[in-house]
DNA sequence: AATAAATTAAAACAAACGTTCAAAACTATT
DNA sequence: AATAGTTTTGAACGTTTGTTTTAATTTATT
């Protein structure tokens, strides 16, 4: 079985994200996105049993790309400063989810994903929060750090998520921003962006909690 | 013409954005909405002349109530703080939208417009720049004000990016936060959550431009 | 109360859809 | 070169869909 880049499945799975991203599953026609595959119709059935087999299959492949950049919580860690954590949180926030605008795609990836994110399906949910999840306490535990207040108080929730809303606006805010008259071209520059996150959510974080340091 | 809120257009209209915000233009059927309001299939052909008129027709009575908690650029605007006008700005910003989560819809409506933000249509486009469009320059010359940097310069432009995506991520950002573990409960006290991102946004425009004020 | 207009109801239609299937084409093995 | 297995093809099928249509019902007007 030939698992190259230009098999049968490969190219079924390029176009059916494209167009997948674009109108959505049941808007999607598996006519359309064979055509686009240059694939006769029969070729789902045979690779991928039926169309919903197929999205997922197309699910897989996208949450495996992204796995591929994951990084693990730092080994170090515990000896970092809050500050230098914070940095490498944001920044890995940016890599991981703004290389979905890479790739000469036109952000589709990205636009599948927050089709996902909108109605997650059962996979991606579990996909999704299995290399995710250890970002919660480690942001609300730096937040801690660096202000002195316990992890559970409300003003270290809100705080994470005025710090996570700045990443995710960062990267996915694009169709927002356009609607906003806004520029986010910008947010290409994946570390001059982290930067400014990082500085304007430490300025952030003390100004809410008044924390002395 | 009757157009009480038991209309049969209103019945229809409004069981029209649920299903179509869990399900999206194609996904929903019109014998899945008529069912849900209770009517006939042929109501739609008279009412809507066809399922896009029905769905013209959600959106601008979901934008129309969006217009209602609308409030335009203060009068005396250019006597005010700009930490004031920050401070109108993000509120009327949380309100607006905010809005959509109540009704016991179970924030339905929130849904169809983030389904509306990814893949806008032509009503939606012109009538969401016709009243949110002021809020730019708006935003940018609070900013300005607020740091002394000019209103085009790149470091007011991503704060600005950092405001806006604080404000739309303690509205919409529900269905992500559920991904990641958190909590949005307290996004629910909107003037606790504007006071929130106020403060923080002041510290982290001044942490990024080194401002002395 | 009678008539005209507007609305509702449900059956019928044509188009589009996902899926199936048998034949054809291709690959690999002997 | 012959054969067995794998993959591709495209027409055919049954279902679901949006829409139309015609009759029944309700509402408004005289």
């Amino acid at each position: 079985m030939e698992t190259s880049l230009n098999s049968t499945k490969s190219l079924i799975i390029k176009a059916a994200l494209g167009i997948f991203a674009q109108k959505g599953f049941k808007g999607a026609t598996v006519r359309e996105i064979c055509a686009a595959a240059d694939q006769s119709v029969g070729a789902i059935n045979y690779h991928f049993r039926d169309k919903q087999g197929l999205y997922e299959a197309v699910t897989q492949a996208l949450l495996e790309e992204l796995m591929l950049n994951t990084s693990p919580e730092p080994q170090n860690s515990s000896t970092m400063q809050p500050e230098a954590r914070l940095h490498f949180l944001v920044t890995s926030f940016l890599k991981r989810f703004g290389m979905l605008f890479d790739g000469g795609d036109n952000g589709q990836r990205a636009i599948f994903m927050l089709r996902e994110i909108l109605n997650p399906s059962a996979d991606f949910t579990r996909l999704f929060l299995s290399f995710q999840a250890w970002q919660k306490d480690y942001l609300l535990r730096i937040i801690s750090d660096l202000t002195g207040c316990r992890p559970e108080s409300p003003e270290v929730a809100r705080s994470a998520i005025s710090i996570i809303g700045q990443c995710f606006h960062f990267v996915f805010g694009r169709r927002l921003f356009g609607l906003l008259g806004m520029e986010a071209s910008q947010a290409k520059e994946i570390s001059k962006c982290a930067e400014h996150i990082v500085k304007f959510s430490l300025g952030g974080v003390k100004a809410v909690t008044g924390a002395k340091k």
